[in-house]
DNA sequence: ATAACTAAGAGTGTATGCAATCACGATGCC
DNA sequence: GGCATCGTGATTGCATACACTCTTAGTTAT
């Protein structure tokens, strides 16, 4: 035996954690990309530990990742929360999310193989049958969409930050999306696929550009009405009118 | 006292870990940058727990994070190495942070205050003085100059991430790089700074990615010659030849 | 009744211990 | 002499234990 294993010094698949870190952390992101956690949702080391049948110490290093990923907020004694993007965080995890896309685009667009196309089309489909199904499904498969396209630039880096940025995205959805909000986006990704296959770089970065501006628009606009966590700025004007009653109901 | 702390969901100084742990990465970062670490250099818990007076377990937290930063390869049983970037993920982070720091410079021309600008020119001074100081410094100084132009468009995200491009980047130097591959970034960085002052966007985001296209052609094209480190590729033609003499003087 | 104070419970921060795995030199075989 | 095998030390994977901090409910004083 030779010893040529995978890859030296490439961050493949990254999670470089045993396994089990590694297992916890799968699961938060999507729970959290499907929205079954929301933001300002609680992550109690026990409780992560008992229930994926581990040590705190292995949820606890979970966290630590979940955490370098923006995904949860940590913060010294207290309890690692999911995180809540702030609408500036929001914005301008869009912004680097449509750079990086547009290097994916770039890589991508007269060089997929018909292999590959047809993996994307098939992906495309299924997002089109989620659309009866739960919204969770539809909102992770749109999610995986452009993980998909980023994986195959075959370019790791590039890989591991669209992945990055697109569960950050998701979770800015979570916080200021309003339910429903990616119905169109399946035709969207449809016709973009015909641009990369068809090899027109302009016209395929236009469509990503376009596509995520109008994700990041509907994701972002309606930020004041459709939820009332983190309501700060929100209540500011009625503050006075607060402060009679001093009940919080706040969430367990 | 009305609890206000400072912000909520932001992740601003990230690194959410207690202290400590946050210590050894910053230390780890920065030696790696300086190149008093290389690519392949291990990194066992042990040892850095007792160098930094701390137990394994905060070591390994740490190192978790600087694996999830990409600086660090982590592998199951294997004792943590200074990552060792291949030539293509090398090129794939370059292009990433052309168009991060696309972005920085987007976000700053013309919006910087003069304070600003004075503290962006006082440390190309500094980077000036280190010319003839060690060549540690000079990089060093060489990429905080970028992390500052980060910093100042006070987007928490597009820092975060420019700052790990930018740790990376310094990483694929010491891997591919000549010695003495810095010597004129500092006046490119001074013209920059005069763009960025005019509030000229179009120059400064051309200087910008010159700027950063000639560094990591200094990196990245003396790949060859310049590091007999993973070598693979470059031994392949010759691989017959070297057949013969079976012994490979790998260092300690 | 309200507000400040206090004490118990909950949860994190960190160190240590043990089992499992790997690296590497020693040994034996061809 | 070269090559495979084995055993020991080195190192990681993980769980547990304890100290400290924060939260919160109960309590007391005003």
């Amino acid at each position: 035996m030779v010893r040529e294993d995978k890859a030296p010094g490439s961050l493949g698949s990254r999670d470089g954690l045993g396994d089990k870190a590694g297992m916890i952390c799968r699961a938060i992101r999507r729970a959290i990309v499907e929205q079954a956690l929301r933001p300002g949702d609680r992550l109690p080391e026990d409780a992560l530990g008992e229930r994926f049948g581990v040590s705190r110490t292995i949820a606890r290093h979970a966290l630590g990742q979940l955490g370098a990923e923006g995904l949860v907020d940590l913060r010294r004694n207290r309890i690692a929360v999911v995180a809540t993007p702030s609408m500036e965080e929001a914005r301008d995890t869009f912004d680097i999310r449509i750079e990086l896309e547009g290097l994916v685009v770039k890589a991508l667009a007269g060089r997929l193989e018909k292999k590959q196309i047809a993996r994307l089309r098939e992906h495309v489909e299924a997002e089109q049958a989620a659309r009866q199904g739960s919204e969770a499904t539809s909102i992770r498969l749109a999610t995986e969409f452009h993980v998909l396209l980023a994986e195959m630039t075959g370019k790791p880096i590039l890989t591991r930050y669209v992945n990055e940025v697109s569960y950050r995205c998701g979770l800015t959805l979570s916080t200021f999306g309003r339910p429903h909000s990616s119905e169109c986006a399946v035709n969207e990704h449809s016709v973009l696929i015909d641009a990369l296959a068809e090899g027109d770089v302009q016209e395929a970065m236009r469509l990503m550009r376009e596509h995520l501006e109008q994700v990041a628009d509907r994701a972002l606009l309606v930020a004041p009405d459709a939820r009332n966590r983190e309501l700060m700025d929100i209540l500011a004007p009625y503050a006075e009118e607060v402060a009679s009653r001093s009940k919080r109901p706040r969430k367990a």
